[in-house]
DNA sequence: AAGTGGCT
DNA sequence: TTAG
């Protein structure tokens, strides 16, 4: 049951149901941790975002008090993110072709840790040089309303539940659409227990 | 500006 | 309850 409403997809949206490899993910997330610790970045006018994110891959997404970027560098510990390993880079290469994106090659994935509670406001995905690549996102743990409105803020949303091992590509018309993520029902997970971690793989540079 | 909370 |  992924649909909140009946309707089709937009177009440009592809939910591939719970993948069966990505839980092997796990344990390389955690090795990603150990070396650049998921973080609450600030954002421009000094607020706190309740997702708590790290990367790996040749850029990371970064935000604080002066804008969004990505950077080579983990500012928290002045080194290079962590190496993509290649079963993450072969999961999203691989939902990008079933989503009609072939060659897909992700230089970027944001890993987002949701604690309950947490949430991530309506907006777009636009600090990538190339918007014609999509962008994979691939949810662990804890079952998320995830929200898809249209190319204005104010534009209605419509809702789609995201599943422990659910892999949903965005590209075409919809990569310039306002999304974002309801704030994280409390729940257990029998490998993560109360947390959802989103991989989202970017060709960003 | 990917925040948050309060007001109308 | 939702929109702004």
């Amino acid at each position: 049951m992924n649909d909140l409403f009946p309707e089709p997809l937009p177009d440009g949206i592809t939910l591939l149901p719970r993948q069966a490899d990505a839980v092997a993910l796990l344990p390389l997330i955690d090795a990603i941790a150990a070396m650049s610790p998921p973080r609450h970045l600030t954002v421009p006018g000094g607020g706190s975002m309740s997702v708590a994110m790290t990367n790996c891959g040749m850029l990371g997404w970064v935000s604080d008090r002066s804008g969004y970027r990505y950077d080579r560098i983990d500012p928290l510990t002045g080194r290079p993110w962590p190496a993509m390993p290649a079963a993450f880079t072969e999961l999203a290469a691989g939902a990008a072709a079933q989503a009609g994106f072939a060659g897909f090659m992700p230089d970027a994935c944001l890993i987002n840790s949701y604690a309950p509670g947490a949430r991530m406001g309506l907006h777009q995905d636009r600090d990538e040089r190339d918007f014609a690549w999509p962008i994979v996102s691939v949810s662990l743990g804890l079952d998320a309303v995830f929200l898809i409105g249209g190319t204005r803020r104010a534009d209605p949303t419509r809702a789609l539940v995201l599943a422990d091992g659910a892999v949903l590509v965005f590209g075409g018309p919809a990569r310039r659409m306002y999304h974002g993520v309801r704030p994280l029902k409390a729940g257990h997970h029998p490998l993560l227990g109360a947390r959802r971690l989103n991989l989202t793989f970017r060709k960003a540079g």
